[in-house]
DNA sequence: TTTTTTATGGACTAACACAATCTTTTTTAG
DNA sequence: CTAAAAAAGATTGTGTTAGTCCATAAAAAA
């Protein structure tokens, strides 16, 4: 019941990134020594995030990794999808064939329905618009 | 991000227990069945659910399980932290020496305490008084 | 052109948690 | 005494998590 390490290392890295000055990139051992995350770890977390959209890294000497996106485009639940793969609370929400569908009438399917819905909603409300920028 | 199939075992052998005529026993083995969950792994869920109040256990030829309380006092809440521990949806929520500890302002973590708080007040909401009895 | 610094890609692994299973013991009604 | 039930605990299989390691590719700088 609980978010995955490395969807949390994606959020913390994605937020250090949306607070540095426009233009400017963050390279692979910046982000890791600024956000301790283990660095060969997080370079596979930023090939993900980059193949999936949400940031564009550029190769070479001067290379790095910056939001693809304004800050405010991007959301929680963009970074976690990600990296883990659609958000499910129960695997009765996520699969047909669970035990809800073998009985007439599960009970208990439609309340973690709502529940999944409410948190996803939460999740996409929440985006990286509202951390300060670093200056220079 | 998903709830334990141990955790989601429990809910259904409570909602089981619940519907049974009042005074009625439950075996592990009726449960097993009609919920269709492994006898042995059942076995176990019930004990954990006996151990921390939430059932009561007969012994003997007659024996079996029902609950300890009425089913509109016994919540999901109740269940899955008796099977899973408490819940948390972020390490961060968890533990003392988090991350966010190291740095001064961590934005995050006020986030995923609001979620926490949300989620765990929806699974409080939700007990076992809504079940139709079994007749006979 | 060579070196250096960066990302890319993929194979690999250690540890842990999850989902059971197996076996033995205890209890108690008939 | 026997049968049917729970209790207890050791063991196991499997998958996921959380990384690590290493070789390759790109591109700017020297």
């Amino acid at each position: 019941m609980r978010l995955s390490r490395k969807s949390d290392y994606a959020l913390r890295a994605v937020r250090h990134l949306s607070t540095l000055p426009k233009g400017k990139l963050g390279s692979i051992n910046s982000v890791s020594e600024a956000e301790e995350i283990p660095r060969e770890f997080l370079a596979k977390i930023l090939k993900d995030l980059t193949r999936s959209g949400i940031l564009v890294s550029f190769q070479g000497v001067t290379g790095g990794y910056r939001l693809a996106k304004l800050p405010k485009e991007v959301t929680f639940l963009n970074v976690i999808e990600a990296i883990d793969g659609p958000v499910h609370l129960n695997l009765c929400t996520e699969t047909a064939n669970c035990s809800c569908e073998k009985f007439d009438n599960c009970q208990m399917k439609g309340f973690w329905e709502i529940q999944e819905v409410s948190f996803k909603k939460s999740l996409q409300r929440e985006h990286f618009g509202k951390y300060k920028k670093i200056k220079k």
